[in-house]
DNA sequence: CGATCTTACGGGATTCGTAAACATA
DNA sequence: TATGTTTACGAATCCCGTAAGATCG
């Protein structure tokens, strides 16, 4: 003998129509259909809610204290419902995204910005952290996507999308580099270099770059951050390599960046998921916006 | 395709479990129906709830930012309805009772006391008012139940019980009446009688009373309220009549009562209900209290 | 290969609507 | 008597359990 939310959603119903008649009407229900509904719910309360005779309905003293409860609990249920549809067709939910943090200062904002012109009931959770610790997150299922470098291999991530991100040479605007219009890799052999520190992902693919054309690099500092590197650039240390994309290279008035005529100088980016679960909806309509904005790699 | 709790409830010890099977066992279910819950369940919401394989349950994000608010709402429905369950059984609810002053000062507040060691959840609303009011609060359901005076016919209210309260004279213990055991009416005859005011159901009977055993009262004093009238007998203003059972009688030591000999002196109650009405199971259960505690009418 | 979820299907319970009976102002 | 609730009953639907199938670690 278990509660039934038709049972009660009649109960309401007729409680605020004061008549079963209308009361079926507006439940698209037969009469005679109510009348067993509300029946069953004074069986399972084991109280009668209604006084009734055919030509008067009216609440009993406890249908009158009942209302309130259930009604409250009934709408609780009908707005988590609600919310539960909302969710079911991507109108509402959190995005959680790992990324790195170039693309968190470049694209992404903009995405964020256009997507919630779409869907204004989106929330984000952005996490920006380094290539391995994007692969952690999303493994952890502390994020449920993941914008990451490399070429990651990783058996328990599934690729959505592969894109990259082409390496450029940034030297101040009077360099001797600045006056070419594309650089050839052996323009870098001897020349001092700041490069980001070993362990992040744009220095693993200058490196492997660099070694593949046989050049010795001069390398002059190795910051952590890129926003130093700039720095070093910008006061003559040397000439870096960074992602074109970033926000620290392209937002510096007195540098430029050329790019490099070489396939390898370029740092794959991967959109990954963790295997085998699926995306909220509102993830997927995202994923699908920065599909669209992150070039296809050949 | 409508919301149903006991998918809900499926949902949610799933989610407890992490494990089909064992989920189906505490819900005394098979194991295929309960997938075809969660998916039932799935398809009203629109979205997966959980990634599962034959290894493993695992909530999907959307599952996880449902679970909350369904396991909320479904709470506070099963909360709901222990309580709709309370009030059937007559453990809980409000005894809603407009009754004579009298009565409210006298044997109530006992059978409250005492009617509250049994259902410690039973509230209480008294209207204590005057016999016409208390009739108006019923017929009006204000109150569910009435303790009222007179030989009330009113075709709007069933009769549950009837009682009667014995009129007594009241005198100073000095007074000449105190030292007889009963009084014959002609006792009254020409003695200064202090009584309550015309209009009261108490008068109104002393009244008849006298008239039927053609006595010509000498009325001293016509008080409103009980309390003025005890207050005047004790100064010796002259002697009252007045129900055996008022408070402001028996807690008066320098006074006494005595029967009246004659049948007439007695002030009819009744305990009354509105025609058509069910009273809430707690209030049942109190009538019958207060029908044990009045003594039947003969 | 074994534990576990999914699919298929038959039977039983639930619930609906129609029609007729019933009750009260 | 008219309006509106209850009862009765046949039909459609829903839902469960059993058994067989599929899948992943």
């Amino acid at each position: 003998m278990d509660l039934n939310l038709r049972d009660i959603r009649a109960f309401v119903t007729v409680a605020q129509a004061g008549n079963f008649t209308r009361a079926a009407t507006r439940l698209h229900l037969s009469q005679p259909a109510l009348t067993v509904q509300i029946r069953r719910l004074e069986e399972t309360v084991g109280a009668r809610l209604f006084d009734r005779n055919s030509r008067s309905v009216a609440l009993t003293q406890t249908g009158r204290e009942l209302l309130p409860l259930l009604q409250r609990s009934l709408n609780d249920m009908e707005q988590a419902l609600r919310d539960a549809r909302a969710f079911g067709e991507g109108a509402s939910g959190t995005v959680r995204l790992a990324c790195l943090p170039t693309f968190a200062s470049s694209a992404l904002p903009e995405l964020i910005q256009a997507f919630r012109k779409r869907v204004p009931q989106a929330r984000f959770q952005i996490r920006d952290v380094v290539a391995s610790m994007v692969n952690t997150l999303v493994r952890n299922e502390e994020a449920d996507i993941g914008v990451t470098g490399g070429n990651t291999v990783d058996a328990t991530l599934d690729v959505l999308h592969m894109s990259e991100d082409r390496l450029v040479v940034v030297c101040p605007k009077t360099h001797a580099l600045a006056k070419k219009r594309s650089i050839k890799v052996s323009d870098l052999d001897g020349m001092p270099l700041v490069l980001t520190a070993s362990g992040t992902s744009v220095r693993a693919v200058v490196d492997a770059a660099l070694a593949a054309a046989r050049c010795t690099p001069d390398i002059a500092c190795e910051p952590m951050y890129m926003m130093t590197a700039v720095a070093m650039v910008r006061s003559g240390l040397g000439v870096s390599v960074l992602p074109a994309t970033a926000r620290e290279v392209r937002a510096e008035p007195g540098l430029v960046t050329r790019p490099i005529d070489d396939p390898s100088f370029v740092r794959p980016i991967a959109l990954v998921k963790k295997r085998g679960r699926t995306l909220p909806r509102v993830t997927e309509e995202f994923v699908n916006a920065m599909v669209l904005a992150m070039p296809e790699r050949k």
